[in-house]
DNA sequence: TTTAAAAATGTCGACGTCGACATAATGGTG
DNA sequence: CACCATTATGTCGACGTCGACATTTTTAAA
């Protein structure tokens, strides 16, 4: 492999001066320059990154720590907003997952500082408050998806509450009265948000809430969750029609698309006999379920690019935002509702 | 931070030895090593990988690039399955995405050769031939999900030819006579395989196939798929119960589930009245969807998993297999057919 | 033309680690 | 107890780059 030195010795200057070269560095001559370049194109040299790591002692490496990233695969949108973000630094992005479990999160943090990481942005799957000690790593970090309430370290979440809120605004916008809500499992911190949102919504709109048409679509343990939206919607429609709830929000997209096949089963239309109004818009389910899906889009691309952001502010010393910042979940109309 | 030499100081020893303590060299009388390993614990210190790899010229990482991450969120499946084994021969993983334009892959390229990266996995999204020069790069290579007939490079894709295979197989092994297949894009190699294995299935099986009952599920140019299974569904189910097919096997689960709802539109039961086969395993809708699809399954993990393991093996000068391995797509039985 | 300021280039060494080699301590053997 | 084979530890320098500082060249003002 060519070095800066090789390079040096073609062009016939010194190896410092090609290091200018290559970083940009000001002062130089029209003439040199050209004639390092022409050298470097020739030798088709590569700078060292490792080398000028130990130099410099910056990385110019962000990383990711994950934990399970297989569960909820529309995760990826964090990640490719991390990376979108990151490499538009120039930096570069290490990932490590760690399944979970503590010792595998020891370790990772262990081959981040190892690798003289700049910084971290921690990202959990699903939005939760988690025990975190920023002083036991001693790496700049960011938290995504999820937050630490007694420490203080940057955060950058989805704002639960307001979708929940929107989607509640939505339907009674659109004239609903008779509103069921089937949520996500309530071990969930994001069931809980988003059910409050609803129901201040609701309270604003002065309706009441009938407690029957608050149902749970998803119980159980967490890891060993039981899918019981198909029943609960069920239950909820098989009432005669002036009974039955003329709109159904659902706690996330799955939930939603039980509430279809539910509402198809016992021959009702969407949206016209029951409207059903999704959450996440994991766009596998909202685009291709027919109808296809109005629900809640949970920002996760936006999330990571705004996580890497904070990150950069952090390193630079210039992170201004609250500790935790919640992004928006818009709303997102298609035809279920 | 602390550097090998603080170390060495503290436990009286050169830093020499204190190097051969951290690498695990063996040579060290216990004594020695108690003591040295004593200071490390109490100066926390963490080894420099970019001075060892300075010296050493290995990185110790691997680098994974992506296409579109987006459009397959199952694909992190990939990731996480290189990820496993990656971290399991204590190597680190650095990521980046080409968002599918040559200038930001030919970027990505040259980040991972500053990186001095060991070798590189070249995942895509869809199972696809690709123009692939190694040696444009220089770095040990192993496709992913996509290969290079062109060139001699290792690549593991899936069995989409013997996984619609599978998927017959069952179907006829379940007494299904009258059988359909809507496909993917026919533009997709994916559909091809997965019809041509199909296909052969019904040939040894001696049914004869009926044109009318394949048809594309999704048509359109790439990048701007329109959907259109549940019409075709629904042409399908529309004739009388004599005239239609018992099973129809779809080219992915979002077609399966387009067709769940053509089916219930209808008023027919799945699986009673038409069954339905899926693919790819799509957990968000395999096992949401009402009832829960049978479907053959994309080994996305393993996958990732024998692609990092080929690369480790090309790495120790030790790769064997065929240059193009495919895995086989195993038919998951759930309750839809 | 002289002169000072600015621009361009060079010299040297350190970053933290480990390879090559040298040396010292230890343990058996005859 | 001398001798040699191990085993244990140390010395030195190089890896490729860039920071600090020095030197030379150019530019522009006096």
């Amino acid at each position: 492999m060519q070095t800066i030195k090789d390079v040096a010795a073609l062009a016939g200057v010194s190896d410092r001066t090609v290091s200018r070269v290559v970083n940009g560095e000001p002062n130089i001559s029209r003439k040199t320059r050209a004639r390092v370049e022409e050298a470097i194109a020739r030798l088709n040299y590569i700078p060292n990154l490792a080398a000028r790591m130990v130099r410099t002692n910056r990385s110019g490496v962000i990383g990711l720590i994950t934990d399970v990233v297989t569960t909820t695969p529309n995760s990826v949108e964090i990640i490719r907003g991390v990376q979108d973000r990151v490499s538009q630094s120039n930096q570069s992005l290490l990932i490590a997952n760690t399944s979970g479990t503590p010792e595998e999160e020891a370790r990772v943090w262990r081959t981040f500082q190892e690798h003289r990481i700049d910084g971290v942005l921690f990202a959990t799957m699903y939005h939760h408050e988690i025990d975190f000690d920023p002083a036991l790593h001693n790496i700049p970090t960011v938290l995504v998806n999820c937050f630490a309430s007694a420490a203080q370290v940057p955060a950058v979440v989805p704002d639960d509450d307001n979708g929940g809120y929107a989607a509640a605004l939505y339907a009674i916008s659109k004239g609903h009265k008779r509103i069921a809500f089937i949520t996500l499992n309530p071990l969930i911190l994001a069931s809980r948000l988003r059910r409050d949102g609803f129901e201040r919504a609701m309270g604003e709109a002065g309706l009441s809430i009938r407690h029957e048409w608050i149902q749970p679509g998803i119980t159980g343990a967490i890891g060993e969750e039981i899918m019981c939206a198909f029943t609960a919607a069920q239950n909820l429609l098989t009432s005669a029609a002036k009974e039955r709830p003329t709109i159904i929000l659902a706690g996330n997209d799955e939930i939603a698309m039980q509430c279809m096949f539910a509402a198809a089963n016992l021959g009702l239309r969407v949206p016209d006999d029951i409207a059903i109004v999704g959450f996440d818009d994991f766009r596998m389910i909202s685009e291709q379920v027919v109808p296809p899906l109005t629900t809640v889009a949970l920002p996760y691309y936006q999330i990571g690019v705004r996580a890497a952001d904070r990150l950069f502010g952090l390193l630079a010393g210039s992170d201004v935002m609250p500790t935790i910042e919640r992004l928006p979940c818009p709303l997102v109309q298609r035809r279920s509702a």
